[in-house]
DNA sequence: TTGAAAGCGCTACCAG
DNA sequence: CTGGTAGCGCTTTCAA
């Protein structure tokens, strides 16, 4: 154990000390460290014995600058509160870890100036890449700089058009048609809505038009009234399902773009007395407390924690340090979980 | 705009290359972009716009490796896909940024050996310092040895005995207090419970102790079957609190450990007919999605994110970053939301 | 006010 | 299999 408390990594045990207790060469050291096959097996313990001994901890931040590469990946994501970001994030983390990488969170709250400086800190600190889920209306140009620079990106849940960045997301296609076969060939509704999301963000956009066109194929009115976007807050997301609910009854069923705000909905419904019977509705995400909720959320569970695996996945390819063809895993597909708020 | 793309940093432009460029020497260049008051105004802004011409990149870890000091810090939690700890993580990511710090995302999940190794990993990144909520049981040896070797911590929600290390946590006296106060003086309740929480953990030790003492003064009874620890996921505190209503009535007023529990704890109840005017539930934590849940969650309110925030200036102040003593910002005392589920 | 040179802790190359 | 040595890109004396 050393005895001194370096404050700061200046005066810490080093390679060289370690050699020279050891009367052994520096190299022999870090060659040692690393496992490296030429190094005697005997010399190698020796080596790690001492190291061990003179509390050695070995200063990664000096190796990636001799190597020129590093272990760090950003994770630039809005919000980190939200449930499903947060799922996500860890999945990420768990396939990075795997391989050696260490994640630097960035939160950019939702705003474009924020996560340019984000992106900026992360080439400074020479990240080896980052995962994204970009702001709303993200300039191109403004990833486009840093990936320039050497920084591979991998974009989530929001793509940008014209990086031409690789890009992770769910099937928002399966997502509606789920939710849209349960509605109309269970419970043959006849008029059926969209609540939610943020009005231009991908993931609504697609949802909404395979929705409207499974409408139209089935013969069933689409609500364009409450096809509304919120903001994802729980606040925002009752205001509006308020002020929609004030001016006329809501249409047999309201497909609801995440789980968080269907529980807003879902209040404001009742508070209008309007019932499962009379309004079906259906969340998208699959959060667990969905399930406590009263009534308990019908919902079109989506695999958050495998869509991060897969998303560290993609940039450990970009990296090198993965193939993507011989790593399988991929995320689960969405799955409808059928409750109470549908009616059923 | 540099035409290469470097895959790993090496190869980008240095300040070398600047200072080539520029006809000026490399010390220039590096006191230019410190904005040291020895170089010109002139000369700086020259350096500036040459640089930013040829997209020179600062390199922040070959700076901390010569100064000796890193601007990483690690945020060490259990999970956090907890809606309390992700906000508590932003609060603490919000300071550090305003510092110039950025953060090293680690998800213990709960185990004591990954907890290890992921402070090992801080350890060798030559992290600044880092905030934890630690795992439970956590040995004080695992953050004494890198707290040794110069790694300062901030625990937080969670102490370890005889670790010594600065600690901060909520005033779990007084939101024991702000439920009983509500729950006796208002309800005139005969008999209460706390329910949830993990077992061993600080904050649930405290409340509880405190619920119980102030139920003794007030002449009111404590339920001990309904003062029960579970997991913290909606499931296990759903299952729990139906096992406890298979057993017999539950107690006039439940304190709920965590509004996530709470929530299941009110649909086990729900499920069994009991309504707030026969069990009176007040949560912890005042999430913004206890007000949509059916009954409408009465909680005491906890400030997550002035907590991080503190936290982070805590741990700024161990760095010698920032006096705390003239950083005046607190979190807001827990304060009690009155909604449904009390019977208001 | 600017420049030259040493060195942070490690890796990688080349000799032995 | 082991040992010297030259840097990675930056900061920091110390001279000029």
């Amino acid at each position: 154990m050393a005895t001194r408390t370096p404050r700061d990594g200046r005066g810490a045990v080093t390679m060289q000390q370690v050699a020279d207790a050891l009367g052994v060469s520096l190299s022999t050291v870090s060659l040692a460290f690393r496992d490296a096959p030429v190094v005697a097996p005997a010399t190698r313990e020796r080596v790690r014995a001492e190291a061990a001994r003179l509390g050695y901890v070995y200063h990664r931040a000096a190796a990636n600058l001799r190597r020129g590469r590093s272990n760090l990946v950003g994770l630039v994501v809005p919000v980190i509160t939200n449930p499903f970001v947060a799922q996500m994030a860890t999945g990420v983390q768990e396939v990075l870890a795997e391989h050696g990488f260490v994640l630097l969170l960035a939160n950019t709250g939702g705003s474009v100036e924020q996560q340019l400086k984000l992106v900026r800190t992360l080439a400074e600190q020479r990240a080896a890449g980052a995962v994204v889920i970009p702001v709303l209306d993200t300039p191109a140009a403004d990833l486009r700089a840093a990936h320039a620079a050497g920084l591979p990106f991998v974009l989530v849940n929001r793509d940008i058009e014209g990086a031409g960045l690789p890009f992770v997301h769910q099937d928002d296609e399966a997502i509606a048609d789920l939710a849209a076969d349960h509605l109309f060939a269970e419970h043959h509704v006849r008029t059926v809505g969209y609540f939610g999301g943020v009005e231009a963000a991908r993931p609504r956009r697609v949802r909404l038009a395979r929705l409207r066109e499974r409408a139209a194929d089935a013969g069933v009115t689409f609500a364009q009234r409450w096809a509304v976007g919120t903001a994802p807050t729980p606040e925002e997301a009752y205001a509006t399902a308020r002020r929609l609910l004030a001016g006329g009854s809501p249409p047999e069923a309201l497909v609801c773009h995440s789980d968080e705000l269907a529980w807003s909905l879902l209040r404001a419904l009742a508070e209008a007395g309007i019932g499962p019977g009379e309004c079906r509705v259906v969340g998208i995400d699959g959060i667990p407390t969905s399930a406590m909720f009263s009534p308990a959320l019908t919902t079109v569970a989506v695999d958050a924690l495998g869509e991060g695996r897969y998303a560290g996945a993609v940039l450990l390819d970009e990296l090198g340090v993965l193939d993507l063809a011989e790593h399988t895993e991929r995320p689960a597909p969405p799955a409808l979980v059928v409750r109470e708020s549908c009616g059923c």
